[in-house]
RNA sequence: GGCGCUAUCGUCUAGUGGUUAGGACAUGGCCCUCUCAAGGCCAAGGCACGGGUUCGAAUCCCGUUAGCGCUACCA
């Protein structure tokens, strides 16, 4: 049974390619039964924050996709520090005594690599120990061969992979604070929790071969790798939270309005295909779907722009699947938000169902329903500029009057009859039956757009209706 | 600078030597129609560039360009 993890670190908000990396991780799991684990990478004290944590869980929950267990690597640091002591003692990894300098970090005038201090990677053990029971600070690091040795991985996504161990520095395994390194911290657990598929983002391809010289250092055989492509803003810069704000967040979806899972079912067409031209699909479909052969290699771009956040492909799923899913979901979903709104819910479940289900064709998000439905649910609703031009029509009022006092002893009060109605009044005073309706729309719900009149007359109910059409 | 990854309509993608380069979103039009949607139909729009290999290349190879990633105690 697979294990597969994902690991995000806390020094932001959930941004929506983590998310994908946890719905593909998710996917992958739940289709071959196996397990989901969540790691909160809090290796860099410095950097992490409670309020991004709680954006994470906060995203994560949203998105509906439920993991099995959870380790926090910040609890974790005893077990990083002893695999690390064992490379240590296994003369895979020595002690830096070279003090920190944030200067060498800069890129420029950068002729060649740096690999290692030759000085610190050749100083004899004895010495090691004892400047370091002087307590001398050092940073511990990994003893990469310097021989002509190979590192090799297929890679599920990118296929199979090499690289000469010459060319890779001697990363970091433990801080000189003590803190172990994302590098040390993230295979102990690997191999501690076993996991067994590492499903990231691409930006970690070439890292994959210190991996592997750690899992190799401890006598492990190293899990499966699939790097995912990363998701770039338009202007195929990547996604950041600094640069691109609040639209690179799932919160910013989430408060939009959005099914969780429309926006999987989004997050899984960039970068994966079923490959036979399926764009909408259930959860249930994804996951008989899924697989990491799928995944393409290039880079996928998010499309919003400053005007718009949200991919209009996104508004588009969320849309398919607000009509396709169940109308007692749907209801369950809208409620709350009414609630929030100040909108009363129709006690009549029934009607409330009835209602829902005319409207959901035409609206795209949750948020729609709260917005562009308050005259549905609410007789305190605005009058838009557009609507209050077709009341102002010549004669209109008039004739809604008359239309309401005709209906009034319409016992019937179907759509049928309300419409014979309305017609019959037309012709009788000469005017288009158009001219009635849309000014019945306008004064019944405040727009110009919506459902058929006669459905909204129905849906509203005869008492609603008279007041509504007496009160313009 | 070094090493690596990638490159099909505006966007997401299908395509692994022979296709009129397919689908979806977005865009424009038509149908339907009491409006708006939904739905149906149609249109426009693409293989980054240059060399090879081959009877034949979006597909294989090389180069260029561009983007991205990694590159001395971020993850």
């Amino acid at each position: 049974m697979p294990r597969v993890r994902f690991a995000p670190s806390p020094t932001g908000y959930l941004h929506i390619g983590s998310a994908r990396t946890y719905v593909f991780n998710w996917l992958y799991a739940r289709k071959h039964k196996g397990t989901v684990i969540l790691r909160i990478d809090d290796t860099d004290v410095d950097r992490n924050t409670e309020e991004s944590l709680a954006s994470i869980y906060d995203g994560l929950r949203w998105l509906e996709l439920g993991w099995d267990e959870e380790y926090r690597q910040s609890e974790r640091t005893e077990l990083h520090r002893r695999m690390a002591q064992v490379l240590l003692e296994k003369g895979l990894a020595y002690r830096d005594f070279t003090p920190a300098d944030p200067t060498k970090d800069s890129d420029a005038e950068r002729s060649g690599p740096w690999l290692f201090n030759p000085e610190m990677r050749n100083l004899s053990p004895e010495e090691s120990a004892r400047r370091a029971a002087a307590g001398e600070p050092f940073v511990l690091r990994f003893r990469v061969p310097r021989n002509g040795h190979v590192l090799r991985f297929h890679d599920r996504v990118y296929g199979f992979q090499e690289r000469a161990t010459g060319e890779i520095e001697d990363f970091a395994l433990v801080r000189s604070n003590g803190q172990p390194t994302y590098h040390m911290a993230s295979c102990a657990d690997d191999i501690d929790l076993r996991i067994t598929h590492i499903i990231r983002g691409q930006d970690h391809l070439a890292n994959t071969f210190k991996h592997l010289l750690i899992f190799e250092g401890l006598g492990v055989q190293p899990p499966e790798f699939a790097h995912l492509p990363l998701l770039i803003a338009p202007d195929g810069s990547k996604l950041s939270k600094r640069r691109h704000g609040a639209v690179v967040s799932v919160t910013t979806y989430r408060d939009a309005g959005f099914l969780p899972h429309a926006f999987v079912n989004f997050l899984c067409l960039l970068g994966w295909s079923p490959k036979d031209n399926r764009e909408y699909m259930t959860l249930t479909e994804l996951i008989e779907a899924f697989n990491l052969e799928g995944i393409k290699r290039a880079n996928a771009v998010v499309n919003f722009t400053d005007k718009d956040p949200l991919d209009p492909k996104a508004v588009w799923l969320n849309s398919q699947h607000l009509r396709a899913m169940p109308i007692e979901e749907l209801a369950r979903r809208v409620r709350p938000l009414m609630e929030r709104a100040g909108l009363p819910v129709p006690g009549d479940e029934a009607h409330f169902y009835r209602l829902l289900d005319v409207l959901r064709t035409r609206y795209q998000t949750l948020n729609d329903f709260v917005t562009r439905g308050i005259a549905y649910f609410s007789d305190d609703y605005p009058i838009e500029p557009a609507a209050l031009e077709k009341l102002n029509a010549p004669g209109a009022r008039e004739l809604l009057h008359e239309l309401a006092d005709r209906l009034e002893t319409d016992a019937e009060f179907s759509e049928q009859s309300v419409e014979n109605i309305l017609r019959g009044l037309a012709a009788e005073r000469g005017v288009k039956a158009g001219l009635i309706i849309n000014a019945a729309r306008a004064a019944l719900t405040g727009q110009t757009v919506g459902p058929s009149a006669f459905t909204v007359f129905v849906m509203l109910g005869k008492d609603r209706v008279l007041r509504r059409l007496r009160r313009v």
